[in-house]
This record gives C-alpha cells, structure tokens and sequence, in this order.
DNA sequence: ATGTTC
C-alpha cells in the first residue's frame, strides 16, 4: 500500500481526501515497520484537525501514535503522541580531555562511581545525599517547573549561564506567553497537602537518570573529515571525550502525563465525543480552549523539568569527572528533546509539531534559528544508536522541510523488551560490548536494551541521508555506558 | 517512560 518515490522515501495512503503520510526510510527498514505501527500512523493522519504525519525510520508502535513519527496540526494538540516522559531528550558535553586519558579501565570505573554518586539511575530514584548547593526544596523545584533553565534557577544550581544557549528551548510558558500561569495552575495542583507532597516528592528526582533506554555515556568524539568547518562551530573537539545523555522529566513529567490523558478521557465521554479511530490514546484538544491550555500548561512544566533536569545531570557529570581529571573543562554542545510539541512554520502557517520520537531539524538560514548560534549552520541533531556500533551528531539540509524538519530520534526497537529478553543471550551482549571495549555499571547488562534490541543502526543513518533530511558531522564511540542495571563492582 | 502491567 506504499508508495515509493525514492531510494529512502515513500508514501503512505491514509484517506482519499488526506494528503499521504510522508514516510522516511530505505527498503530494508521500510519491511520492518509492523502492521500496528503503520495503523497508528494512519489513525494520527485521520484524526480532527492534523494536517500532515511523517513516519521515520525508527518508528514502532506507541501510546496512540507510533514512536518515531511527526504529527502537525494547526489547531489541536495531542498528549497521547507527546508521550508520557514530556520532553525527553538528548543532550551532549564536549570535555577537553583526550580520549587516551580514559584508556585504563580503572580510572573508567573511577569515573562511573564519581557519576552514580551524583547522578542515580532508576525507576523512583532521586537525589539522596545531595550537597546543599545542589538539593532542591519545595519552594526551588516550583521555581524550576514554572521558569525552567531561567538566568536566576541556572544561578542557584551553579549550572554555567552559557548553557542555557545550548538548548533547543531554555524554558517554556503558558500559552498566554507567562510563567505566572503556570504558576497558577501548578498551586492549584497542589491545593492539598497529599497532592504537594506527591509533587515535591518529585523534585528530589532532578538530576536523575531514571530507568529503560534512559543512559549516560562517555564517547570519543570523530569528527568526519569533510565536516571540520561545522564540527568547530558546534564546539565538537576531535578525538576528545564528549558525554551523551538520554532522559527526561522523569515522574514529575510522568504524573502531569497520565493525569493529562484521564481528564481528556473522561471529557470525551461526558460528551459522548468520538476517540480517533476509536482509540482513548489519540484524545485531543483544540489548542484555544481550556482543556488545551490547561494541557499546554502541564506540558510546559513537564518540559521545563525536564530542561532544568538535562542541565543539572551534565553539570553533576562534568563535577564528575573533575574529581578524577582536575581542571577539565565542559560545554554543552547541544539539548535538544525528541516528545514535545512546539509552534513552528510548517507549510507557510505556524502549526503545532508533535514530535513522538522525532528530533527537531532546522537547517541553516531557518527563521527559527535567527539570532541563535546556529543560523549559519543549523543547529546539532543528537542521535543515538547504540553502545557498541555508535551515535551520531547531524546537521540538516534544506531536503528537512519535507519531513517537517524533523528527524528520527534514535534507531528505534527491532525487537519488543519481551522478545529481547528471550531471544538475546547475556553472555553474548557482554561479550559483543566488550569486544568494542565499552564498560559499564551495570553488572548484568539489559537484554532488552542490547544494542541489537534496536534497528541496524547504520540503515537507519544511511535512511535520514539518502532521504536528504540530514547529514553525518561526527560519529561518537562509547567507552563507558551508565544505565539502570544492577550495579557494579562492590 | 512510570515506585513500572488499567
């Protein structure tokens, strides 16, 4: 039922009266979408008031819409297709350090320790021993969720102010434009003391990993010949270590999520509205009515969270690593989220962009990017692959526009966490990792999150290129993985 | 993704 129009694009039909849905990916990946995740593209396309839907390499089935797809509309928004883990994203420190200086496998595991004592990992986890210039009271996590990586919050957590520059968005307000709303909306949350304590309980969680394909990894940065120009204008340093990280807004964003997605739910059946395709997953608001702003508010706090949380893991890693090199010097390269929707030109309106596992991808000279360090280049594209084949920094090319300047956000799952656990052989993915010399602190590595749980990384690349959405600038080589997993080395 | 499978 697809159409193809290129090497690494084809067309999805979705109705007669609906433009196709763009789809992004060679023949190999293209066999691999399931028959669920292309009915989920197809149901997003059908619902009221979404304009245009592009599905990318690394799509599989999702909580309404596919992970790894793109959802436009000009007046509804979407919570289902935004995901559960509000503005979960990527982010990339380049150090000064040379690779060599973290060859030897102690001083690695030196540096894995500095890092899970300032940065835990897993489900429910958060802040214990924190030093008081980093803990985080009621009174600051309300600061954080309603400002986000504000000039005043970036000052009280001693997180350099430059970092801010560095992010894709520093902060995120109400729709009106004011972070009073939110505000508002956040004390009216937590009008009980149950509610304020659930709230401020996730505070604590700010500077935290979290669980699933959440990580820090310590990479060797290899910056392509032919791109050394845009390499230096990212602030990538060849043969230097960078640290990569992969989280979100953990709880918090999670709670504000599902709470989001019950109200719409029983709205709907109040009214006795229709769900898209009959499917509560896919409930929408229309952006100017209260359901939707008081969403649009819950989302701007999740993200801001989540801002605020990227920051502060990079600032804890970097402490990190100090304590093992003195002196060594970090700046963020890039931040930039993969689930948020933002108000962007699409088609010559501005229309919402959901992004469900899709990275933002606006290539040099984009209004967007006006103003920002980026103009003349485009702005970094984060993306991760896996630990022991690598990840990879783009930049976009004017082709983006045809994806609604988006990319994939990864490589995406080939295999279910089910599947994964029961195909894959542990000593075969230690081994496969040790092979490439990477460590990590976990003592049993996930099977559900080995690197061939996910796509072949190097079609879904070759995918983003030969559509001619965007091009390689470095590849990044993990030497050390931090994950949920049982820990190390006791 | 989530103190995890309404």
């Amino acid at each position: 039922m697809m159409t193809v129009t290129g090497e690494a694009l084809a067309t999805l039909p979705a109705g007669a009266d609906l433009s196709p849905i763009t789809v992004i990916g060679t023949e190999p990946i293209r066999q691999s979408f399931g028959g669920e995740t292309l009915t989920q593209a197809i149901n997003s396309r059908r619902a009221p008031g979404v304009s245009r839907v592009v599905l990318n390499p690394d799509a599989h089935v999702g909580y309404g819409a596919p992970v790894g797809c793109v959802m436009v509309s000009p007046t509804h928004i979407y919570p289902g297709p935004v995901g559960v883990d509000i503005k979960c994203s990527m982010s990339l420190l380049q150090m000064d350090l040379p690779a060599d200086a973290i060859d030897a496998l102690p001083l690695r595991k030196q540096i894995i320790r500095a890092i899970c004592k300032r940065v835990p990992t897993g489900a429910g986890r958060g802040q214990r021993h924190a030093p008081k210039s980093r803990s985080i009271d009621g009174k600051l996590g309300f600061k954080i969720a309603t400002e986000g990586a504000s000039k005043q919050v970036l000052k009280k957590l001693g997180i350099p102010k430059s970092w801010a520059d560095a992010c894709e968005d520093a902060y995120h307000t109400a729709p009106d434009g004011s972070s009073d709303t939110l505000a508002a909306r956040l004390e009216w949350m937590g009008r009980t003391r149950d509610k304020l304590d659930r709230i401020e309980s996730k505070y604590r969680q700010l500077g935290s990993y979290g669980g699933g394909n959440h990580f820090g990894e310590a990479e060797v940065v290899h910056v392509l010949d032919s791109q050394r120009a845009i390499a230096e204008a990212f602030g990538l340093k060849d043969g230097c270590v960078a640290f990569l990280s992969h989280c979100g807004s953990r709880g918090f964003g999670h709670d504000l999520a599902v709470a989001q997605f019950r109200t719409l739910k029983t709205a709907f059946q109040k009214q006795g509205l229709a769900f898209p395709a009959g499917d509560p997953q896919l409930v929408y608001a229309p952006v100017d009515s209260p359901e939707g702003r008081d969403y649009l508010c819950d989302m701007a706090m999740g993200a801001n969270f989540a801002t605020v949380n990227h920051l502060l893991i990079n600032d804890l890693v970097l402490e990190a690593f100090r304590e093992v090199f003195p002196g060594v010097r970090g700046e963020l390269v890039y931040f930039i989220s993969h689930n948020i929707a933002r108000q962007e030109p699409i088609d010559g309106t501005v229309q919402w962009v959901h992004r469900k596992g899709a990275t933002r991808a606006l290539p040099a000279g984009h209004p967007q990017l006006v103003g920002t360090r980026f103009e003349s280049t485009g702005h970094p594209i984060l993306l991760p692959g896996n630990p022991r084949d690598g990840s990879s920094v783009m930049v976009a090319g004017e082709g983006a526009s045809a994806a609604a300047y988006s990319v994939n956000h990864g490589a995406g799952r080939r295999l279910s966490r089910t599947k994964a656990k029961k195909q894959l052989v542990q000593h075969e993915i230690d081994q496969g990792l040790a092979e490439h010399d990477v460590v990590s602190n976990c003592s049993v590595y996930p099977r559900d999150e080995a690197p061939d749980a996910y796509k072949d990384f190097e079609e879904v690349l070759g995918s983003v290129r030969k559509a001619g959405l965007a091009e390689e600038v470095a590849r990044l080589k993990a030497k050390f993985v931090i994950k949920d997993g049982a820990a190390a080395d006791d």
